[in-house]
DNA sequence: CTAAATTGCAAACGTCGTTCGCAGTTGTGA
DNA sequence: TCACAACTGCGAACGACGTTTGCAATTTAG
């Protein structure tokens, strides 16, 4: 009897992921509102308020109902973050075409994250979580290794390039977001000597060129165009 | 009467930061407990339970109190993540000397700060967070610089790559701890070209040499070493 | 037409970080 | 010496959070 599965009248549609999920069955009434709008809203309060704006209660109160009703349309907080997460990086469509140098194709896909991560700061504090990946992420993926394709590589060396390459970018845009906000506030510089001494010499004018383009550029042929070591 | 500061029997010590506020005062009873105490207690709870059993009832409990009492130690569970992170970065003393090519000595830096995540993997969830850095990874940072003295950089490029060998190193350890815990569950995968096609290729045997050294130390030789872009 | 499935909603539960009030303890200055 | 200020521990409370539950109302399937 400690199977549950398939009772009827059950409510603890929770165990397969969202993605699997249908929105609603075929009996009662027509709900009120629907998974899109709740992600709607809450991305909203997210790009404004920031991810801890993003409560059930305020969700739930921007679409005029209480906190408890958006459980009739997602089964924990944590799936509303998963399909934030998968409807924000849509918006980075249409994917660059397997065309051209796959590098490029490539620099051009990471600008376009970069782009996301300064639409919606809050998907910094989103993307580390371990959680289901959805379709439109799928997507994306799925562009990455075709642009990689002509590349020969094992595929677990793409799969490794592209998380790499993915975490750099938000590196990048955690370096914006937090640039110059952090403080040595209660501390006593003097004890640092090499501190002070990179401080004491003339600034130099920081030429800063495609500091992000660089970096990628060579973490990419790093990865994938290296010779397999010989052995 | 908006200014409350220097008024006697304040409660609020937690404007400064806590590496600025004196552990106690001169007047009362002689504390029961310590920073330190709780900090270790902190820790241990982390690396046993991880980050979210960290919870000042907790910690409280653990030292035999309530979790009130702990306020008269520090002035938010912020305060507390930011002793545990600094106390742990500690842990990698010795710091390496600056001697010998910078290049290896960074990389030595490199290997120790992923041992350390691996011995506290709530690292990941903490570092990410904008607050006051500690003396123990000022210290660390003032012996990156000073490893990083010989080359002829700026010094904001050269905390530029230190930020960047930091977070690549986060990105591997969260490629560790997470490997093989996300799924495709409730998605169709035919609907993704590439993939199909690159799972269906025969897999390459997967060399995987020094994944973590080669990324590295071409970024930082990209990042550093890398002419300045004559223009 | 009956019964099962589904809806909205308000109230409640348990946990969390944090604040408050109070009784007891210690150092300092009159 | 002694009163007062500064400090201590601690239990109770506050507000916010995610989530569960019970119930009346609604719609469809058989």
């Amino acid at each position: 009897m400690t199977d549950a599965s398939g009772r009827s009248g059950e409510r603890d549609a929770g165990r397969q992921p969202i993605w699997a999920r249908p929105e609603r069955g075929t009996r009662g009434p027509a709900p009120a509102h629907s998974r899109d709008a709740i992600v709607v809203a809450a991305i909203a309060l997210a790009d404004t308020e920031g991810l801890a704006a993003v409560s059930m209660r305020a969700v739930a109160s921007a679409l005029g109902t209480g906190a408890g009703s958006l459980y009739r349309y997602l089964s924990s907080r944590d799936d509303l973050l998963d399909l934030m997460t998968d409807r924000v990086v849509g918006e980075m469509r249409p994917y660059p075409r397997a065309e051209g140098d796959w590098l490029d194709a490539m620099l051009l896909v990471a600008r376009r994250q970069l782009a996301l991560h300064r639409a919606h700061p809050w998907l910094l504090d989103v993307i580390h979580r371990t959680s289901g990946i959805g379709p439109e992420s799928l997507a994306w993926f799925d562009t990455c290794i075709g642009i990689l394709e002509p590349v020969p590589c094992a595929v677990t060396a793409k799969f490794e390039a592209i998380a790499m390459m993915t975490g750099v970018v938000s590196l990048f845009a955690r370096s914006e977001a937090t640039s110059g906000s952090f403080s040595f506030a209660g501390l006593d510089l003097a004890a640092y000597p090499h501190l002070v001494a990179a401080f004491s010499r003339p600034a130099a004018p920081a030429p800063r060129t495609d500091l992000f383009e660089r970096t990628l550029r060579s973490l990419l042929t790093g990865l994938l165009a290296a010779p397999p070591e010989a052995g």
